[in-house]
DNA sequence: CATTGCATGTCGTCG
DNA sequence: CGACGACGTGCAATG
């Protein structure tokens, strides 16, 4: 890896095209050729970037960039794509280059396939006498989360989503339209259910009968906990 | 902006659990307070962050992390909710601080944008005689990309995207559902346009009868070039 | 300030 | 390799 502060310049053309006035930023060449245009601030994007596989061509300035006070210029090519990315080097602040070797990598604990399990395993939260079917139903379409049935002996399919918005709903109703086809599973119930549920999804959902189920996952895991120690 | 390159351990709480095993690795402090850590590849995504405001302090390690070889310990929390990152720190390979000042940031050439622009200049391309009702016809779930007269008396709306994918006729079929509500519209058409359309959006927007247009953004600004000269 | 829709999204997973 | 959905999505425009 290795680390440059410059005061530079920097062009993309690619799937758009866009520009960086000149200034002060930090430049990451990554050991797979990738490189990063960072400013002293703002998120964990960078300015501008290529990603890999691509090549980086380090090249003298022309006339005219001597003129105007460039010292190099980095041409980075993506190797698939007509990606790339120009950065033109007025001052070097700092250039460091560092052997990192590989890295294992981030290790997540799971939030949505949790949220199902746990839903699963309280299946009362769709109501008391519902009884699990299976997750993952699957559909022509796409596996849907979990089905159920209900006491009164109709289905009730459920979407689960970390956060609620229209898409989600949507979802769903396409799953209800075709599990409603088949007699043996209709009639169909759709049950939206997600930690938040945004205002136009609650509206979107009970405008087409679907039921909204706000979870609570620490609540959730407390009573898994519960059961945890039972056994 | 601080640049140090460690042999470090890290693990982030918040919106999900995380951790990352020992390894050596780019950590960056920027001016903001925000912190990255960064592999040598992978994408311009860094394996684990925090995102301003947010606040660090450097800890010295405890028994048992001293024992496990920790020499420094990072606490960077969010001010705005419980978000958390938490990084060990073994050996420090390079540490260097960099005064880099206000960035002026990236500007863009438009993409959407243009392509909405485009289409409404060359509006024959829904098929000769049709005729520009307006840009960004407003709704009450939200702007029509563009509205037009067909030869026919009919409406026509069209939905523009840079890759056309199923979110995208979903949103057009909302439009529809509504704008032929309206007597002074109806009938209206479905018109679904993308520089590229997916498979899958196509097989759903054709099962509504929505049409489908590929639109070639070069072409479309050639045209747009020539009548440029022409004015 | 909340909401919405786009992104050079990136990243996993599955067919 | 392509398609699809999730993401600690981030981010800007907008009401």
């Amino acid at each position: 890896m290795r680390l440059v502060v410059a005061d530079c310049a920097a062009r993309y053309t690619g799937r758009l095209s866009a520009h960086l006035p000149r200034a002060t930023r930090l430049l990451v060449v990554k050991a797979d050729g990738s490189v990063l245009l960072h400013s002293d601030g703002g998120s964990y994007k960078p300015l501008n970037w290529m990603s890999p596989p691509c090549a980086m061509a380090v090249t003298e300035p022309d006339a005219e960039q001597a003129a105007a006070g460039v010292t190099q210029v980095w041409t980075v090519q993506h190797s698939k794509s007509d990606d790339r990315l120009v950065v033109e080097l007025f001052g070097v602040q700092h250039d460091s280059t560092h052997e990192l070797g590989v890295d294992p990598g981030l290790v997540k604990d799971g939030v949505e396939a949790h949220l199902q399990e746990l839903l699963a395993a309280q299946i009362a939260l769709l109501g008391s006498g519902h009884v699990l079917v299976r997750r993952e139903y699957p559909t022509a379409i796409g596996p849907v989360d979990i089905l159920a049935k209900a006491p009164d002996g109709g289905t009730v399919a459920v979407e689960i989503k970390r956060r609620g918005d229209i898409d989600g709903v949507e979802q769903l109703t396409r799953y209800l339209d075709l599990l409603n086809r088949d007699p043996l599973l209709a009639p169909v119930r759709g049950v939206f259910a997600a930690q938040e549920i945004k205002p136009q999804a609650r509206v979107l959902a009970t405008d087409r009968g679907i039921a909204c189920l706000v979870l609570d996952y620490e609540a959730m895991r407390g009573v898994d906990d519960v059961d945890s120690r039972l056994f």
